[in-house]
DNA sequence: GCTCCATATCATTCCTTGCTGATATGTAGT
DNA sequence: ACTACATATCAGCAAGGAATGATATGGAGC
């Protein structure tokens, strides 16, 4: 019985974790921003200019991912450099992209949330 | 040239499709509803009784779901039977797991999002 | 110390989306 | 055909969160 307590609290704990991560990656803006670091650290006008948002704009989603663990930052004088907390987030990413490729047809054709 | 305005429509085009993916893990009750729907298919009551969510919220979730490719139903008598679309879902929300082992205090503390 | 540049923060506005309660559709059994 | 149960849909409300513009912080060089 507390079994089936204890269960169904971590249950909830793995969900609430599970969305956290999930919103971290559910907007167009971060995901952009996610993907250019990918390839390397970045300063932010580097990803200002690499995704074409506003420097507050990326400042904000910065600060969410770096709140959210996602990224990490260093200064480096002026500049404050960005990069991917773990390697396997740009994994999970490759993984997404081959799930996609599988419901590519649902997903592009999902008009439930607005896409960019 | 015309390979660079192709690549950023690429770009532009894997960031959409991403994002409207990861918009679909990114809600509670989506996410108890694809974790119930891990280890079996169920009729639509049946989820309602382990989510603890309401009737009508289920089935709106479940129509989204059904849209965006990540669930499958089948009609069983008045019974309507979803299970997940492809195992492949299962499997990344494991390696979710995985990652939020790694950058968890991170996450645990985001407060940007409302967890449930 | 002043100025420039890089980044962060804040308040506001607007749009999106989830939930609820009522209701509609649909299937089975009698 | 009528009833009961299972599921889907709809209108309306309320809250969350993203973008913007203005502004604040902070380091570097003269």
């Amino acid at each position: 019985m507390e079994q089936i307590v204890a269960d169904r609290n971590n249950a909830a704990a793995t969900i609430e974790r599970r969305t956290k991560l999930f919103r971290g990656f559910a907007d167009a803006s971060r995901l952009a921003i996610l993907g250019a670091l990918c390839e390397g650290p970045l300063v932010v006008h580097e990803i200002v200019g690499r995704t074409g948002l506003s420097q507050p704009n990326v400042s904000n989603h910065l600060r969410c991912l770096l709140d959210c663990g996602l990224v990490a930052s260093d200064r480096d004088g002026r500049f404050v450099r960005y990069r991917l907390s773990d390697p396997r987030i740009a994994s999970l990413l490759d993984d997404v992209d081959t799930l996609l490729d599988a419901v590519a047809e649902g997903v592009d054709a999902c008009s439930n949330y607005r896409g960019a």
